[in-house]
DNA sequence: ATAGATATAGTAAGCACTTACTAACTAAAA
DNA sequence: TTTTAGTTAGTAAGTGCTTACTATATCTAT
């Protein structure tokens, strides 16, 4: 009589922190910090919760490295500075425009870790606004200040403009993604992208 | 040798769960519904944690109770649209604009239950949203679609150029009051308003 | 008016269960 | 053999919610 073992397959370090983050980060996304508990994080990983804190002394330390890991994670907007760089005028905003809400779309755990990060007074989602967020509005303030200095666009403080247009952009993703406006709401992204160019641009454009 | 009794003052019904309701609304404003416990209301009410529950009969049922109350307590909002009926013009959106950012302003708690409500998935915010919320876009909305019959606005999608404005407005509030902007910008919110109808108005402005 | 009956507002203590976190051990790989 | 990845079985401190009780006010019959 063979009692055969059912072969347990162990992971390295790197593979099971890796996927540890994984499932604890869609987890925080969606029932943010309070509302997700360490069992359940463990049970959707296949662990057991003494795993966890073998790798992450405490809830709050796995949960920073995801904020960190997500904040530092930022390819996507290089590549979109890059990308932009030296360029100027309404493509320029258009490609920014898309560049969030495609991003937002296809994945709005990022947007509802940082709201809940802001609500639930996590300091690190402020770190991530105040360096990746500004980044942005400071590159198209920028953007702004060449057009009125070329007479393209109006005497406009551009910090502000800056921040209507990015507030066009993100509420509408808000909207559609956490209050749930996309059931309703269904234009095509680039018809949607295409309005708010047509009136933040006209909006800045001399007369 | 007169031992004095403290006076316990007593309170009828509404009083107590007019009192429960605010303590509460607080703590969930600030920490949502997962983030605060019964405990905590009843300490900061001064009273026993039985008593909660003697008026409510599940922590969600007060929840539930003052999501509501705030939800139908809009008398500013219909203030605001009975003072605009029939109006018409670049002041209307001005006063929606003052409106929504001072609101905000004076007490941001309502937008943090909000928040708070929406990423929790307690459906009752999106009944604020799909009232509310739609309502102030239809309204605007109605604006656009009337001034452009009068030939002042072009020809622009009705509610994306709404949607694109309570952006700016609601994404602007959102910024300063909870992702903590307020505290690096400073600019009166008049100045910020007259930017963004300048931006908004002139960009749907024919020529 | 006043004594007793009844209803209401409140409490202290604790139940059953969950939380984050730990210690002491075992199995697999190097 | 030694290291590393994992488990089992706990802990103390919460959690929402209930029970069994007391203090105060209000009503009613005398």
């Amino acid at each position: 009589m063979d009692k055969k073992q059912v072969l347990k397959k162990r992971m390295t370090k790197k593979e099971r922190v890796s996927q540890i983050v994984n499932v604890a980060s869609m987890l925080f996304a969606n029932k943010g910090f309070k509302g997700t508990t360490t069992r359940e994080i463990a049970r959707k990983a296949g662990i057991s919760e003494a795993v966890i804190f073998k790798y992450f002394s405490k809830k709050v330390a796995l949960y920073s490295a995801i904020i960190d890991l997500k904040c530092n994670d930022t390819a996507g907007q290089s590549r979109l500075m890059k990308t932009l760089e030296g360029k100027i005028g309404r493509d320029v905003f258009r490609q920014v425009a898309s560049f969030l809400i495609t991003e937002h779309q296809k994945d709005p755990s990022f947007m509802r870790l940082l709201m809940y990060s802001a609500l639930e007074g996590h300091n690190l989602s402020d770190i991530f606004i105040k360096t990746k967020g500004m980044e942005l509005i400071e590159f198209l303030a920028g953007q702004i200040r060449g057009l009125i200095k070329n007479k393209v666009f109006r005497e406009i403080d551009p910090v502000i403009a800056a921040r209507s247009f990015m507030g066009m952009v993100l509420h509408y993703s808000l909207a559609q993604e956490i209050y749930g406006l996309k059931k309703y709401f269904k234009t095509p992204n680039k018809n949607v992208i295409e309005t708010f160019i047509k009136i933040f641009f006209e909006g800045m454009t001399r007369r």
